[in-house]
RNA sequence: GGGUGCAUAGCUCAGUCGGAUAGAGCAGCCGCCUUCUAAGCGGCCGGUCGCAGGUUCGAGCCCUGCUGCACCCGCCA
């Protein structure tokens, strides 16, 4: 029996899935469970080898650091043990590993053989996935992110969710699981009254006439109803009877509502069209007729208590200001629900109808408490078996260059809409620069083409590179800078690899690279090899901590290491077998980098 | 008052289960284009990991206290 890790894939990966360093891993934490059985003994099976990857080359390629723990246990010096079973471990791991090595305190370090990563890099490239096995436990997933509210255009604060929650979507989705992206816009709620309200008032033959709503900006539109709203009793009475009147199926109210969810919808529509965003719109009166029987569900769990009128749930381990238990409140003294109702009753039926094992939401930060006290309640119910998972993935704030919440100069908060025009105009004004510098001579689509591509990726790229948990400075000059880790280096990375296969008239894909010699002979060459080997490693750990960063680093790191190769390795010019594994290892890069930014979900681009 | 999160190079940020000499990028300085796009590559400079204790063979990471910042705290979402 293996010892328990997460390195470990299941037989169904081994047999059917040989990965690149996956399977070393594996292989590797097998040997050390053998020879620590075998040379202190059965009680010692299962331990785990704390295997690394190492951080410097010098050491190899991983390190296995459990000798240093297990002196203790043992009662022997680190380093003796660590020799005992370098020894030990030597022998089975021979056919794709040098014998390991002992360093330092009792480091056991692992070099892998050239040959095995040739090996290893002709099964990434013969393998449609890049050797990336589809998870052996797909999970039906919710990711439930972005969720603007109606009748309010999408500003920055939705930037986030919606990238992010993206990514993870399509990251899960490609390793297989079955993946539910939901859309909890705002679509209910005691605002709609005064919208309704507003609506007939403005526009009236919208409520009798197909297609006749126009009423231009929606923003502007909701803040003329607020206003009214709070300076207009007789409105502010309307209102509310709006509000009665939809809650209670009025056909006029109705219809007006459902105007104002098709404007929404329609503008939202635009920003997911020009993001490459896919998502199932499912608001939150979708669960409106849920909302009573979740309450009742509460209420038969006996944790329902009535307080001030209101029915609600107290907390264990929230306090209120004067040190009393904190209440959920899931039924206002009026009757009304709240969103902590509609969260637990999506709950519900996630669970109950969409039969979801993992739900992961993307919002703020500002929301962990929110989401904390709704999984407790939901726990304490009964609501949850234990096979599902909830996941809050909170995110930190966007901040202008001072340090302070994004902003315009006119104070407002930055629409979507403007944020993305802004990255392309610049960045098309940046590109434009270029080919003048360089005297090149481009068509208008191509110009059209490279702008729209490398600004939306920018924007997106620059909020996914960060660690998603904390907030992060936006600048369109950093974003879109050549340097560094930004879209416009990785996009022009794979150019490079594109430009070398216009330039020798070279088909990766058609080239019979199988059957010819591979040589990792530069240092350049093994370093690049050995990182695109890791992709596997690499996605597995991001589904696991649904932390995009991973995924940039991961890819950033590969773009520097491909730069560095292409510097010093010519490909095109070199003799065989050199140029057959420079064309290889070309190849590689240029997929892994390909799928590795649509998993971002970022566009590549052949010329720029 | 209570809770949550954050604090790492001049700036923006990484830092994997607690492992070897804390890493990138930008900015600054110095080099490299007759050769696959120099949108690139190499080098130099740059650190009291907020402060003080503690646990550990070993702490940026875990624990306690303190300081500073952000967010949340009964019927908004």
């Amino acid at each position: 029996m293996l010892p328990p890790s997460r390195f470990i894939p299941s037989d169904y990966f081994v047999r059917f899935f040989p990965c690149p360093m996956k399977d070393a891993i594996a292989r590797l934490t097998a040997a050390f469970d053998t020879a620590l059985v075998a040379t202190f003994g059965e009680a010692w099976a299962g331990t785990d080898p704390l295997l690394a990857a190492t951080n410097n080359p010098k050491f190899g390629d991983y390190q296995a650091n459990a000798a240093l723990s297990l002196a203790k246990g043992l009662g022997k010096p680190p380093r003796a043990i660590a020799e005992a079973l370098a020894g030990a471990i030597a022998p089975t791991v021979a056919d794709f590993c040098e014998a390991p090595t002992v360093a330092g305190p009792g480091f056991i370090n692992f070099t892998l053989k050239a040959d095995y990563l040739v090996a290893q890099l002709r099964t990434m490239r013969a393998s449609d996935r890049l050797g990336v096995a589809p998870s052996a436990k797909p999970q039906r997933t919710i990711v439930d992110f972005s969720s603007p509210n109606i009748a309010k255009e999408m500003h920055v604060g939705h930037l986030r969710s919606t990238i992010i929650g993206d990514a993870i979507a399509r990251i899960l989705e490609f390793l297989g699981h079955d993946v539910l992206r939901l859309n909890h816009v705002g679509d209910w709620g005691t605002q709609f009254g005064m919208l309704i309200a507003h609506l007939q008032d403005t526009c009236p033959e919208a409520l009798t006439t197909a297609d006749a709503l126009d009423i231009g900006d929606l923003v502007t539109f909701y803040q003329q109803a607020k206003r009214r709203f709070d300076e207009d009793e007789a409105f502010k009475a309307r209102s509310r009877e709006g509000v009665v009147g939809l809650q209670g199926g009025d056909p006029d109210s109705r219809r007006a509502w459902e105007l104002l969810c098709e404007q929404s919808r329609r503008e939202f529509q635009k920003i997911y069209d020009r993001l490459g965003v896919t998502l199932t719109e499912r608001g939150e009166s979708f669960y409106n007729p849920l909302l009573a029987d979740t309450v009742e569900a509460i209420a038969a769990s006996g944790l329902l208590v009535e307080d001030q009128g209101a029915r609600c749930v107290f907390l264990e381990g929230f306090q209120n200001k004067d040190g009393n238990p904190l209440p959920l409140i899931v039924q206002k003294s009026d009757g009304g629900y709240n969103y902590a109702t509609t969260d637990l009753a999506a709950l519900r039926y996630r669970i109950g109808e969409d039969r979801a094992e993992r739900i992961i939401y993307v919002t703020d930060a500002g929301q962990a408490n929110h989401f904390t006290q709704v999984f407790q309640v939901a726990q304490r119910a009964g609501l949850v078996p234990p096979t599902v998972e909830l996941v809050h993935v909170p995110f930190g704030l966007v901040q202008g260059e001072d340090g302070k919440k994004l902003k315009t100069r006119s104070g407002d908060t930055p629409k979507l809409r403007d944020l993305l025009d802004e990255a392309v105009a610049r960045s098309r004004a940046s590109l434009e620069q270029r080919l003048a510098d360089e005297g090149r001579e481009e068509p208008a689509d191509f110009i059209d083409t490279v702008a729209t591509t490398v600004g939306i990726a920018a924007v997106k790229y620059a909020d996914l590179s960060q660690n998603r948990t904390s907030s992060y400075i936006f600048s369109y000059d950093k974003m879109l800078s050549l340097q560094g880790n930004t879209a416009p280096y990785l996009l022009y990375a794979y150019v490079r690899i594109q430009s070398i296969s216009r330039k020798g008239s070279i088909d990766f894909a058609a080239e019979a690279i199988e059957d010819l010699p591979i040589a990792l002979g530069d240092p350049l060459e093994l370093a690049l090899a050995k990182h695109l080997l890791k992709l596997d490693e690499i996605l597995e750990t991001i589904a696991e901590e649904l932390l995009p960063n991973r995924l940039c680093e991961y890819l950033f790191d590969l773009s520097k290491k491909f730069n560095q190769f292409y510097d010093r390795c010519p490909v095109l010019q070199a003799e065989e077998p050199a140029r057959s594994s420079r064309l290889l290892l070309c190849d590689l890069t240029a997929r892994t980098l390909k799928l590795g930014l649509n998993l971002l979900g970022l566009t590549t681009l052949d010329r720029m």
